[in-house]
RNA sequence: CAGGGUGUGGCGCAGUUGGUAGCGCGCAGCGUUCGGGACGCUGAGGCCGUCGGUUCAAGUCCGAUCACCCUGACCA
């Protein structure tokens, strides 16, 4: 992706939120030309918010990538047949699909999640232990037809997950990797600048699993509560803050406090849970049919957006971290040689800069600046240019230092 | 799905007892401005969510319907 000039660029900064974005990441995202709403939980990304998009995805294919998972494209419509298999096509069974049918006659669902088909896609490849283990991951729109979508982009009807399923001959390596992925999370999270406020919670765990554990970011508007003892060592989700668990856990007699939070992430040990039903299985080195045990582990890469977005801003704007901005720098020129002298320094830069090259008043050009949230402004003006130098503004702090121009390129 | 609320130019809003739509922002042109969303003048842009009633006449009254927002329930 390529720079991007102000002047040239289609989208457009309001002053005032639409009135039906009620939350805050959506009023501020549709404000500052990151989103647009096609309809209630169904929103278009433009060229701001689709960076942003793509720097969450970077990092979380950089780290699982580190643990072998290879990325593959699963469809999102979905042949009704292996989710027969596992009764999960029913509409008492799963009450949000959005269906639809083939001119020919045929029913067809729209992906709510990928379990079925990549377990039905790996019969075909997966025959041998030496098949094994394998990890897949992808990058889909879900959707998901919700009674009620709300909260800008933090609970839509048609959002951006990632999904990593990983497939092992025994129980033993699917714990290992499980682990595994809860430290590349971890990772994924700090990178993504929500590491302080984002715990491993303990969920319920379904069939198989005593517990499964979700990522859940601290934060006012979330829609999920948990509890935590003062180390922030246990974190549980409210479903299971029950005392039979708490003495599971060996932590009977600790004090919890509660909050509420988001849920970014969440990691699955599914056993057999599909592997069965499907019969997805391989030949072990004694030549015996085995079932695979499998994982999966999840993460909402449009939702992270949202609650970013709603964490940091403050009353000016956004404000992003530094891995998810879609520019690194927000480039003012004041003046014919502001101007002249931020039109050179944008040259080879356009990868990591937003250059605001309007004929506007420089309170236009700040505004924006602080709405766009980018981490850092940099002013150019006969002011600055006086010193031979440069402003730049951290929009996190607020702080403003000189620098001389020779060192921009450096800084 | 229950309860509550809202639909009027791209965005935010006003519109009285029914009489044929107005303001701010934004947009276009000209001029003066130029480090915190400047100002003046001129101008473009709207079947008032949709359908159907009542009426000489409907943004306004009645009915239905759709959409959106909030709270709750739901969230495999």
């Amino acid at each position: 992706m390529r720079g991007m000039r102000f002047s040239k660029t289609f989208i457009k900064t309001l002053r005032t939120a639409p009135k039906d974005e009620a939350a805050k990441n959506g009023a501020l995202l549709t404000r500052a030309g990151y989103i647009h709403k096609e309809m209630a939980g169904v929103y278009d990304y433009l060229p701001l918010g689709l960076r942003v998009i793509e720097n969450i995805k970077r990092v979380i294919r950089e780290e699982l990538n580190k643990l072998g998972c290879e990325e593959v494209q699963m469809s999102a419509l979905q042949n009704p047949e292996p989710w027969e298999k596992t009764g999960r096509f029913s509409d008492q069974e799963v009450d949000i699909w959005f269906k639809t049918n083939l001119s020919s006659g045929g029913e067809l669902g729209l992906a709510p999640t990928h379990e079925e088909p990549i377990t039905n896609m790996l019969k075909s490849y997966i025959s041998s232990y030496k098949d094994l283990p394998l990890y897949v991951y992808q990058f889909q729109t879900k959707f998901r037809n919700e009674l009620r979508a709300k909260s800008g982009i933090l609970r839509g009807r048609e959002f951006l997950m990632k999904d990593l399923y990983s497939f092992h001959t025994s129980e033993e390596d699917l714990d290992r990797f499980y682990a595994e992925v809860e430290k590349a999370y971890g990772r994924i999270f700090a990178r993504l600048g929500i590491g302080e406020d984002t715990y491993e919670t303990f969920a319920s765990g379904g069939i198989f699993a005593k517990y499964s554990h979700e990522f859940q970011t601290v934060l006012p508007v979330g829609e999920d509560t948990i509890y935590y003892n003062t180390d922030k060592s246990i974190v549980l989700n409210k479903e299971v803050y029950n005392n039979e668990v708490l003495e599971d856990l060996g932590a009977a007699g600790e004090k919890f406090e509660e909050t509420t939070a988001a849920e970014v992430g969440n990691i699955f040990k599914l056993k057999f849970k599909y592997s069965e039903p499907l019969e997805l299985k391989y030949i072990d080195e004694e030549n015996k049919q085995q079932t695979v045990y499998m994982g999966c582990y999840g993460i909402g890469v449009s939702r992270v957006m949202g609650v970013i977005a709603e964490k940091f801003a403050d009353d000016k704007g956004l404000v992003w971290p530094e891995e998810v901005a879609p520019y690194k720098y927000y480039l003012v020129g004041i003046g014919e040689n502001g101007m002249a002298e931020a039109e050179k320094f944008y040259a080879g830069r356009e990868d990591t800069t937003l250059f605001d090259d309007r004929k506007a008043r420089p309170g236009e050009k700040f505004a924006d600046a602080e709405l766009m949230g980018l981490p850092y402004r940099i002013v150019i003006s006969d002011k600055t240019l006086a010193e031979d130098a440069a402003e730049v503004t951290d929009r996190r702090t607020g702080e403003s230092q000189m620098v001389k121009l020779a060192d921009l390129a450096k800084f």
